[in-house]
DNA sequence: TGTACATCAGTGAACGCGCGTTCACTGATGTAC
DNA sequence: TGTACATCAGTGAACGCGCGTTCACTGATGTAC
């Protein structure tokens, strides 16, 4: 194939970030190869280089877009001045459906041993998807910044947990409780 | 060498299960090769299939191995009836030393993605420690077992999160925001 | 508005490396008598 | 208590595979005039 467009690039570079957003999500980054995520994404691996210097480059893209997918209805409702935007976001988090799909699902949850342990700019692009849910979270709970890093942590471990699970009942379970756990401090 | 004694033999393997628990922990479970555990127990890997089947097995024998080491001083305390053992436990749990040392600490933390996703027996493993942390700490709260799986999700999520935040002074915020919940969650 | 040409997105094959696993071998251990 | 021999823990080299990355190539795109 010849030489693509401009406009053909940018929509490659968006297939190949989307693609690595959800596989790295559900498989985890080492499990998944930059093939994988090129075949995904309709291309072939060899032009993978054109896009980013290194798979952890693309780690890191990954990582901050799933990220600002998964804060952008939080920052909405915060931004709108709707009450509750804490509760509602919560509710989202601490979902069944959020569970059962990884791949669409909070990075800091999916990837928390991984990315931690990565490379420079996976590490990073990890901590920094961490600080900003502190700082959403903190907005959320009329400026709490010690019990945004309480709810975070909360959150983040029974999503991680409850996937851990294999019985449906013990994953439920799991996350009503959390569920009560955070009504507490969403209100406290 | 020639043939080594069974004495030898469960030395040999406590040794490797023993540098398999630290650095998996550390570095991950892909990120560390069976040469390096072999190494590290001072032995070459061509004997690692005495031992074990495969990497896989020597993830499980090595979750259990530290999960074992995490939760015993809790049962210690839970079988001689002492007060606050939740309490001991939440505090050991949310300690600097066990952010800072993540190959001596619990690997619901260390290992949460990674494990999750592994094979079956990892994976496995890595179940039925998140089980075994749920039940006892059901017992240190008075048999609630809700209350048990919320505290462990608090538990987990702030070690994990924590170890991820370049900041030491975040770092500490969030492991002082998680102690002050977990104290609600242990008196409730 | 048209032409000449340098650029470079994407292809497909190849490279080099590390890893999990296997294997032939050694000789002390454990066992059968 | 001693002897003969099968076992097998550990060694060190090798195998095969998948992966991240590189590279020569193609030809449409973008640019300079």
């Amino acid at each position: 194939m010849a030489r693509a467009s401009q406009a053909a690039k940018a929509a490659s570079r968006a297939a190949i970030v989307a693609a690595a957003a959800r596989r790295f999500r559900e498989r985890g980054i080492e499990a998944t190869s930059v093939a994988d995520v090129m075949t995904a994404a309709g291309l072939t691996h060899g032009g993978f280089y054109r896009h980013f210097d290194s798979k952890d480059g693309l780690a890191a893209a990954a990582i901050d877009a799933a990220m600002e997918d998964v804060l952008a209805p939080l920052r909405a409702d915060l931004d709108a001045g709707r009450d509750a935007a804490a509760t509602r976001h919560v509710k989202r988090y601490l979902s069944a459906g959020h569970v059962d799909r990884p791949g669409a699902g909070c990075p800091l949850a999916a990837l928390s041993s991984e990315a931690r342990r990565g490379d420079g700019e996976t590490a990073a692009a990890y901590a920094r998807g961490a600080a900003a849910t502190r700082k959403l979270l903190a907005r959320a709970l009329g400026g709490d910044a010690a019990r945004a890093g309480a709810l975070m942590s909360l959150l983040v471990g029974a999503v991680s947990l409850a996937r851990s699970l294999d019985d449906p009942r013990a994953r439920d379970t799991i996350l009503k409780a959390a569920r009560a756990a955070a009504r507490v401090m969403t209100r406290g």
